[in-house]
Parts: C-alpha cells; sequence; structure tokens
RNA sequence: GCGCCUCUAGCUCAAUUUGGCAGAGCAACGGACUCUUAAUCCGCAGGUUCUGGGUUCAAGUCCCAGGGGGCGUACCA
C-alpha cells in the first residue's frame, strides 16, 4: 500500500555520519607524498576531503581543510621518467633532491607538488602564467603545509621529545600490531646525516632529552646506502623526521585533526592507520580522527602506479574534464566503493547526461535533499545559489562528432541552427567541446566513432569506386548544391533521389549508394545515418568531400 | 593469514550510505516512416537480486554461515 508521493527525507550520507558529532570547529587533513607524478587516483581524497570541508561550512561549522606536502620523506626510487643521475639522491629528504629535468620547481618535492596541487611554495619560483592549478580549477579550497616547515619551526619538538621517551611503548605497539620487531636500542627517529644529507639510512639511538646518537648505516634499506658517518644531533627543529606511522598520529596531536581519510592501502587490518591509532592514544593520549576509507579510483581499469608511471596524471585528467563532472564522477560513489571510469564516448556520453540531470534536479524545487548535497559537492566553487540547468545541451557524442571538423566552431554551428544560448548554456557547451578536443588529441582511435576524412584524403577514396558510385555522388553534388533547406529530411530525398537519377534502387542497392558515401566520408563501408550526419556536418563540408 | 570491496536482465551498471513498487542504457525481438549498414519514433520481452539460514508487517539492502571474483596489506612511506 502507497500513499501518495511524499517529500524523501535526507538520507545520512558518508559525508553527514563523518560530520556527526564534530564540534564548531572541524580540521581536516590530508597530505600526499610528493615523490613522483601523481595519477589520478590521488585525486580521490582530496576530493572527498573537500566535500567534507564544504558540507561542514555549509552547516556553519568552521571547518579547515589542511593539505600537507610530506616533503620530509625519503626519496625511496628513482622517479619514472628520470634518469640514473637520482642514484646519489636516493635517501635523501624529497625537499633535498633536485626537480626532475622538465619540470618547474626547486626541488623534487616541489616539482611534484606543484604540479598536482598548483601550489608553489617557493616565491622565487612562480607559475610562468596566471593559469590556476589543479586545486584551483577543481574549487578545493586548502590551507597547504609542508612538513619541513612544521619541523622546522619546532613545534613537532615536544611530541617528538614524547615519542622517544616513551621509545619501548613504540616498539611494543610494532610488534603487537605488525608483528614489526625492532631491537631493543632502536629509537623511532630519523636524523638527516650530516655528512650525506640522507634520512632514509640513518639509525638513532641514546635519547638523552637532548640530542641522539645516529649511523649513517650503508645496509639499512635496499634502497638507498647511507655514508657510515656516525654522530650526535639533536632531533628538533627539523634534523630529522619521525617515521611516518608516528608522524601520522603527531600531525593529529598538533593540528587536532577531527576528520582524516586514506586510501586503503593505509587501512588494511595491522596497517599503518591502525598503528598510527594505537601510537596516537596511547603514547600521545590523542583521540583518533574520524577515519573515512576509501578505496581507488581508476581510469579504464588499469592499475594506476605513479612509481611505474603508469596511469593519466592527475593534472591531465583536471585539464581533459570539466571541473564539476570530474567531482561527480568521484563524488557520487560513496569512498569504500571503488570507481572505474572510461574515458571513451560512450562513457563521457552517459556521464554529461546524468550530471545534467542531477543538475536539473538540483535547480528544481522539489529536490530530494541527498543529490542536493551531491550537487553542491560537485560544484565546481561553493556557492548557495543553483544556476539554471542548460536548456540545449547537445549529447556528448554529438559535440565530439562537430570537433571533429577542425575549422569549424560548435558555438557558430548552434547559432546557424537558430538556437540562442544563454552565456551560462554556452559556456557549458564550450567546456563540452574543450573535453571531446582534448579526447580526440589523447586518443587517436575512438572505439564506436567514425573519424572524418579530410578534402583530398576523401578524393583519393573517390578513386577507388565504380563508375555507377562516382556517378551517383555527381548527382548527390548537384541535388546537394541547390537545395532550399539543409535539413537532414531533405538531404536524406535527395540522396535518394540522387540513386534514382543514376538507376539504382536505393532500397535493395543500399550498399552501393550509402557504401560510397560512407567511403568519401569516413573511408569506411559503413556510418551513421547519412542525412543527420550531414546536416550536421554542413553544406560547404559536404560538397567538398562529394567532389 | 588478516582487512576491504563485489556478485542484480544477454552485456555494463542503478536502486539514494539506518529496509518501503527491482530500474536504466546498450543488445535482442516486433512494428512504423517510399528516408540505410550504426537514424528517429512506438511497442514487446527480459529476474529464484550467487547459495542457505535468520530478523522484520516488509530484505537486493540488515545479521550469521558458505561459495565465486577483485583489491589491499606483511619490513618502507
Amino acid at each position: 500500500m502507497r500513499g501518495p508521493v511524499r517529500p524523501r527525507p535526507h538520507i545520512m550520507t558518508w559525508i553527514d555520519k563523518a560530520l556527526d558529532g564534530c564540534s564548531p570547529q572541524v580540521v581536516i587533513n590530508d597530505s600526499k607524498t610528493p615523490s613522483g607524478r601523481a595519477h589520478v587516483g590521488s585525486l580521490r581524497g582530496v576530493l572527498i576531503h573537500d566535500a567534507l570541508a564544504r558540507v561542514a561550512r555549509e552547516r556553519g561549522l568552521e571547518a579547515a581543510f589542511m593539505y600537507g606536502c610530506d616533503d620530509m620523506d625519503a626519496v625511496d626510487e628513482i622517479p619514472h621518467g628520470t634518469g640514473e643521475q637520482f642514484v646519489e639522491h636516493l635517501g635523501k629528504p624529497l625537499w633535498a633532491a633536485p626537480a626532475p629535468e622538465g619540470l618547474r620547481g626547486e626541488s623534487m618535492a616541489e616539482a611534484y607538488f606543484g604540479e598536482f596541487t598548483g601550489k608553489w611554495f617557493d616565491a622565487a619560483d612562480p607559475p610562468a602564467d596566471d593559469a590556476p592549478g589543479p586545486f584551483d580549477t577543481l574549487g578545493v579550497e586548502a590551507e597547504f603545509y609542508r612538513m619541513s616547515d612544521v619541523y622546522r619551526s619546532g613545534r613537532l619538538d615536544g611530541i617528538i621529545d614524547t615519542f622517544l621517551r616513551a621509545a619501548a611503548d613504540v616498539r611494543q605497539i610494532y610488534l603487537r600490531l605488525s608483528g614489526a620487531e625492532r631491537s631493543d636500542d632502536w629509537l623511532p627517529f630519523q636524523p638527516i646525516c650530516e655528512r650525506c644529507g640522507r634520512i632514509g639510512t640513518t639509525y638513532a639511538t641514546d635519547y638523552d632529552g637532548e640530542s641522539v646518537a645516529y649511523e649513517c648505516r650503508p645496509d639499512l634499506v635496499g634502497w638507498a646506502e647511507g655514508c657510515g658517518h656516525r654522530g650526535l644531533i639533536s632531533p628538533f627543529g627539523g634534523n630529522g623526521k619521525l617515521p611516518w606511522k608516528l608522524e601520522w598520529a603527531a600531525k593529529w596531536k598538533l593540528f587536532g585533526v577531527s576528520i582524516e581519510g586514506a586510501g586503503k592501502d593505509h587501512m588494511a587490518a595491522s596497517g599503518s592507520h591502525e598503528v598510527s591509532s594505537a601510537l596516537a592514544r596511547q603514547v600521545l593520549g590523542c583521540p583518533v580522527p574520524v577515519p573515512v576509507p576509501y578505496e581507488f579510483f581508476t581510469l579504464g581499469g588499469v592499475k594506476m602506479s605513479s612509481s611505474r608511471g603508469i596511469g593519466m596524471t592527475s593534472s591531465d585528467l583536471v585539464e581533459m574534464l570539466p571541473p564539476q563532472l570530474l567531482r561527480y564522477l568521484v563524488l557520487r560513489t560513496q569512498p569504500r566503493r571503488s570507481i572505474n571510469f572510461d574515458l571513451d564516448v560512450p562513457s563521457l556520453t552517459k556521464a554529461f547526461v546524468e550530471y545534467e540531470r542531477l543538475w536539473r534536479s538540483a535547480a528544481g524545487s522539489d529536490v530530494r535533499p541527498n543529490d542536493s548535497q551531491l550537487y553542491s559537492v560537485t560544484r565546481a566553487s561553493p556557492a548557495a545559489d543553483v544556476p539554471l540547468a542548460p536548456e540545449f545541451s547537445p549529447p556528448f557524442d554529438s559535440v565530439l562528432s562537430l570537433a571533429q571538423q577542425p575549422h569549424r566552431q560548435l558555438a557558430e554551428h548552434v547559432s546557424s541552427l537558430g538556437v540562442e544560448l544563454s552565456d551560462a548554456d554556452s559556456e557549458w557547451l564550450a567546456r563540452k567541446e574543450a573535453t571531446a578536443r582534448r579526447l580526440m588529441a589523447s586518443s587517436p582511435d575512438l572505439a564506436g566513432v567514425v573519424k572524418m576524412l579530410d578534402a583530398s584524403e576523401a578524393a583519393q577514396q573517390r578513386g577507388g569506386l565504380d563508375e555507377r558510385q562516382r556517378n551517383f555522388l555527381e548527382h548527390c553534388s548537384q541535388r546537394l548544391k541547390n537545395l532550399p533547406e539543409w535539413d537532414s529530411g531533405a538531404i536524406q530525398d535527395a540522396l535518394f533521389e540522387a540513386a534514382r537519377d543514376v538507376g539504382i534502387d536505393p532500397r535493395s542497392d543500399a550498399a552501393v549508394v550509402f557504401g560510397a558515401l560512407y567511403r568519401v566520408l569516413f573511408g569506411s563501408e559503413t556510418g551513421p545515418r547519412a542525412g543527420s550526419y550531414l546536416a550536421f556536418l554542413g553544406r560547404h563540408e559536404t560538397l567538398t568531400r562529394l567532389g
């Protein structure tokens, strides 16, 4: 038994749940280790955290989204696409290694972090142009920080002291949770070697409250060789760093983090998140932020790997898709579920349709609360008002088809159809067109889409046709040239008449006549319905191909 | 080993994250248009929601057990 349609209540989303119980001040934290070019999967965490911050602010909470650059981490492999010259830098902090050739930035950390986020810390090396960086484009509002700055500022010194004094407890937690056995003299601290500058190869012992003894061991790790130096150094003020799992807990304590998501690689049982949580609670007496575990985001089902250079870079994807569409694709799926998206014509066409449907729904009066929230977090910039959804918005595959004609502008074409676009509609259409052009540039063979020949290729194809077909094309040309109305019905009629002109029955010998057309248009025996395609193509372009 | 995800129409997936009419796209099938091989329109069909239990007035959804598939993780971040 069902009554009349009632407004649906707002169902708790993952965003609501994460924010549930957060005090008026919400600190959301995320970070990135800039050890290579960031692939698209890295965007998911960013967008999840940004969505949380955005909704928190909409509710009147004071929300900070802090985004850290983990530049104290060691260079632990040669970044993909760079040369052997990086061997000597293995083991150094990322801020101390040079930027790979061809990338902007003064250090490896700066180069990769800047490329990914658009945030350049070093004022001495500002962007060459005013183009917004990826985070700005996506409408992500974050406060950036560098771990090297945080260490140097001394703000972590108290926590470092606590951890060093509690070294036995730390060893115990490692052993209990992950089965990692550390010898009794091991201290949870990695000094930067004063002689060779490496941080990944040092082994610290004997903390006396002011300094630690350390040895830069040649064989501590397999990926870098320490210089053998022994020294005594203060663990404070940026002379070294905490190991990863301690550093994570330290950030929670220092910043008072209330929510921090993490990829599934951190969230496995006895994984780094569990260890960090135990360290935070037991050693630092600090609550663990609300966790938001999230699955991977892949393109084309390809497993990403920044170290192996597999997968599209994040900044390339940001340039390809409209920001709201990218946000939508990532945020419409709850974090624990994996996302795969194919950058092909059917998938993009569907994605645009679905996004526009959400947009229309959000702009309507009876929007469901959950849709409203989803739409809000997909906006390219946070705003209260909802713009009208586009009235005239041709499907992506049609836009792509038109964009295959390099000299023809979509806006021009649309106005020739007699459609008047609002500013917002033309902006959206332009974004769609830009996506189509980028897609064509990145994937030359688009599955399911014909590739149009240029005039000289068409002439070549005409040479391969038989006499009847050439004759047919001539008649087509004549009839189309004189056609008073350039619309698909009239064109289709003209094609049929042209076939009859030369004594071909267009019904029974469709392959002869349409085959000829498709050959000169696409170099193919088959193609889309001719009338509507030619209507879209335009008279001039058509006639140049018919000869 | 441990953890997470997943199994729904022929295919790809939805079904709103604390249960409320199992739905779309494509494919297929039937029809219309003197206008196609990949057009458009109309229509039809398609299901034991992996299996077995349980909770409930009500389960694709929640709980327990089992099975298939995918991924993560073990020392580094």
